[in-house]
DNA sequence: TTCCTGCAATATGTCGGAGTAATTGGAGAA
DNA sequence: TTCTCCAATTACTCCGACATATTGCAGGAA
């Protein structure tokens, strides 16, 4: 998935999506990778809107200075997620918003990596007030003893270095993923990874908006109880809090 | 799960991916998308597992038949869903399972082309059991009145037309739609309609397998009275019996 | 022996050009 | 005006060559 780690030298947000991509490709992604990123974002910025045309293959892979071989693939990248779709004598036009697969883990961080739109990170929160309570629900009935070991020590780390490092988010992930895993639900596990990716990094405007607004280690905790006595009801609600209290910091570090 | 390396010699009608390429190529169709669907759904059905090499580009390409720039096109598209990954000298490797992207339409559809995992479909109807009746307790306090026609519209072509004929399902699929648009939430809808897509299609199995079992229509009319009341506890409610429903259905029918 | 360094083999990645197929839009006839 | 057919344009496919990166082995040093 790859949520970016953006080479800032690309925002010259010129006119043109021309040249500067070779500038983008980073050690270990592929040319037609990197023009797959780099145009995805600019469809994702609203830098092409529905219904415009990618001018031609040839001038646009010229225009993009890398071969029409590498440039098609990275337009089967697009259309395979329901991005863009090219047709002979007609182009390939950027498709209507609702074709698009937002919940794809690239179309995500494509869609955070600029100024990501509220409405949209509004939608997104609002899915996961639906999702993650739920999964809690059912975490709290199919959790073994494993996954609970799993959560404690995850919370135990974040305990140790904060949410403010590295470290400590890693730990908040892994006690959020260790929920998933006890669902025993892949579907589930996919959605909710998806999701929680493309928001943790408006964790980082969050973080650098202002200090912690408040300790969410209680919070864990009250989530972590409740599914080790398997209190279905409880985890849900315990997780309805968690991540209202995100949707607040976010929305407030976002001036919503 | 070694089909990897195959006998060039024996060109009968074997169990191997190779030749038949074209033959599934319909109209309209791309030669590329035409392999990455039977590469797709190769790799759904277990007929190549996690951690399998498509042995090498030139080799597997000259067995399908087909030039290595249209392979490559393909491989694209499976790695842009998350199902293979491919490096220098390593050759494509399958991906592990959680890996994929299970909730990417293309994905769903390839899943449910052979014969669906009984455990997957579980967790689909237990991630629609989520999803949906949260959507229809927020298209209750969401819904305007043009929401309401199109649902009233779609519930009485589903009267007229019942869920036997193609028409009827596809007022059925109008309704679900309409609720959806209702919630005012891209990402929700995105999400429920692939799943509705998905597991609408074991519908076929289920109007198959025996008559229909039980009128849904006084269901739907349930759900449809709470959303235009803007009873959301009640909407949420009904929708959930009439996913209860949906999965009994199925799950008999596949011999649950 | 064990570990590290460097070279060479191999498969993927990228390139550019040639030829095919399909859709579109207009010319021409009814 | 409407329909049919043709031709131009564009994406699609194929091919052969070169570039690049990773792997694995060979050879030397500790």
């Amino acid at each position: 998935m790859d949520m970016g780690q953006e080479d800032p030298s690309l925002h010259g947000d010129q006119a043109g999506i021309g040249d500067g991509a070779k500038a983008v490709r980073g050690p270990g992604r592929r040319l037609h990778g990197a023009i797959a990123h780099k145009l995805g974002m600019a469809i994702l910025s609203g830098h092409y809107a529905p219904g415009d045309v990618l001018s031609g293959e040839v001038a646009f892979a010229e225009e993009l200075d890398v071969s029409r071989s590498a440039y098609r693939e990275a337009i089967q990248v697009l259309t395979a997620k329901g991005l863009v779709e090219s047709r002979p004598k007609a182009g390939t036009r950027v498709l209507p918003r609702h074709r698009w697969n937002l919940l794809d883990p690239d179309v995500l961080g494509w869609a955070f990596a600029g100024e990501p739109d509220i409405q949209f990170v509004r939608d997104l929160f609002e899915l996961r007030a639906i999702v993650e309570p739920a999964a809690a629900r059912l975490a709290a009935q199919r959790r073994d003893r494993e996954d609970l070991r799993i959560m404690k020590d995850a919370l135990a780390a974040m305990r140790r270095h904060t949410l403010a490092t590295d470290a400590g988010r890693a730990a908040d992930r892994d006690f959020h993923n260790a929920i998933l895993h006890a669902t025993r639900n892949d579907a589930l596990m996919v959605l909710a990874a998806s999701i929680g990716a493309a928001v943790n990094w408006t964790t980082q405007y969050k973080q650098r908006a202002r200090a912690l607004p408040r300790n969410p280690i209680p919070d864990h905790v009250r989530v972590y109880d409740a599914i080790a006595a398997g209190d279905a009801a409880g985890a849900a609600e315990a997780m309805g809090v968690l991540v209202e209290l995100a949707l607040e910091d976010t929305a407030s570090a976002m001036g919503g």
